[in-house]
DNA sequence: TAATTATGAAATAAATTTTCATTATTCTCG
DNA sequence: CGAGAATAATGAAAATTTATTTCATAATTA
């Protein structure tokens, strides 16, 4: 855990002066990552040996080393604040601001991530008879991007981002599958119905979804990619981007588990497409 | 910029003794962050104040700043370095290896996009009859991504992922038509038929390829993402990111240009959609 | 009221920066 | 081309700044 987040929640099990300095800390980090130990002892109005154990507290060597963990906390929150599309900005203005915020997505992403659950979602993965992957809208190019990945995997994969074919396939779901359904909101009725049905005919249900969200009640299994929306002008951004990532952890976890062997298995399906290239002439 | 890039930039600068230091720190700069001056310039076989002369060659105040700039540098992911999913990653491992390198894709795709083509492609698609996104393969979901951003605009626009579709579409297509063809290597034979077909057909065909790929001479307009495919296992991963990323900012463009009014409109799209949702709860 | 804990003044220790003399490098002109 | 002046680079040691420890006192709790 970052620094200033650490320094946040533990605020209550403070004592009065050390509470001071988180206080000082907390309102204005950027300051304090430049001041030295008696600096900050003073705007604090306590002593510098406290400053210390404060610092100690926090699990680091001492002042310096405080700094620095600071330092780094600050990096990782600052570095790609929203920016907002402007009704006025330039090509290069927006696609700064476009590619920018994916990036920011990515990396809130990463950090909601459970590594546990994904240990889970691939372990059932790499053991299922048949998967499935569903989606709509945006959510149906994430679908069809992982049928596009674990196709070479040489499993029984399908895809549908047809709301019929979806619940069709769900319904004929049996033990050993794996339903995978993707939806940002997590609100899309058929498709909660459809995990509700592959659930009710044995089938594990994962679901790239929003936390808490009503499809995520109805999974056995739920990767929730957290992102901020807010670039999205009506339209899905961000939260794409970011599931497409994590279907790319999965396949990659998937080829891992599979081992070695399997992985030749990929290169003969990447050699088999050759013929339909033109050849690179370097 | 940050540091570590910093220092790699203006390695060539420096004298002799400062170079010495510069790769110390390049090899390990997590450990010269908790490094005092002395253990460093003792590493580096050179005298402290060398290295604090140094630290103000990078303009910063003196060594501990420095140490603070470069604790940042390393927060912000190390961009720079390559790092390849290995065999006997955990789960927490390859997540954060993906995400990070999608992460360095993109700011490698930004830093390659040239606004005035995304400019030009931004003009040539707000004034098209009809828009149709070709893409096979990975390539194909990010034509079918763009089938679901650009359709909300209300225009005519068609997607394919099947060859002989793609043909005959390409083959009917007329003056006023744009085409968007989308192939990382550019040298899909089939793809560049059809971007050659269109051609021929008075439509205006844009490449979302490489750059001088065979793809991309058939093409009116090229818009080129760079992107370091080394993470994949034979599989393509950042590369589409990038491309999404691409039709976003594309997107983007497109209603910047179109206006107020026309959000509206997009807005009402939304809305529209609202009746196939549970209601959020908060 | 005793025991415990928190705090700060002062002393000590550590690290950094400055000063300045020495050494290396580059440039100039015979 | 090369001697020597000018300039730049470097490090030893001193000075300064900064951080830490020690220990006595104050506050809090039992």
């Amino acid at each position: 855990m970052n620094v200033l987040e650490k320094i946040a929640n533990e605020l209550d099990t403070f004592s009065k002066s050390e509470r001071k300095v988180a206080e000082v800390i907390l309102s204005s980090p950027g300051t304090v990552i430049h001041a030295s130990i008696a600096a900050l002892a003073k705007q604090a109005n306590i002593s510098e040996p406290t400053v210390n154990r404060f610092c100690r507290r926090l699990d680091t060597k001492g002042y310096p080393d405080f700094k620095l963990h600071l330092a780094q906390s600050l990096a990782n929150g600052t570095p790609y604040v929203n920016r907002h599309v402007d009704e006025n900005d330039t090509a290069e203005e927006y696609t700064d601001k476009i590619f920018e915020s994916t990036m920011a997505s990515l990396e809130l992403a990463r950090k909601s991530l459970d590594a546990n659950v994904i240990n889970r979602a691939v372990d059932v993965l790499t053991q299922a008879n048949k998967v499935s992957f569903f989606g709509l809208g945006a959510s149906a190019v994430v679908a069809h991007d992982a049928l596009n990945k674990f196709f070479r995997f040489n499993v029984p994969v399908v895809y549908f981002d047809d709301i019929l074919m979806q619940r069709m396939s769900a319904i004929n779901s049996r033990q050993g599958d794996v339903v995978v359904v993707i939806s940002h909101t997590g609100r899309t009725k058929s498709l909660v119905e459809v995990a509700t049905l592959a659930k009710e005919n044995d089938a594990i249900v994962i679901g790239i979804t929003t936390e808490g969200s009503p499809l995520s009640k109805e999974c056995n299994i739920v990767l929730s990619v957290d992102v901020a929306e807010d670039t999205d002008l009506y339209m899905p951004m961000s939260s794409r981007i970011a599931q497409l990532a994590l279907i790319d952890v999965l396949a990659t976890g998937f080829t891992l588990r599979r081992g070695t062997k399997f992985r030749d298995n990929l290169k003969k399906v990447k050699d088999s497409l050759r013929s339909s290239r033109f050849e690179r002439k370097d």
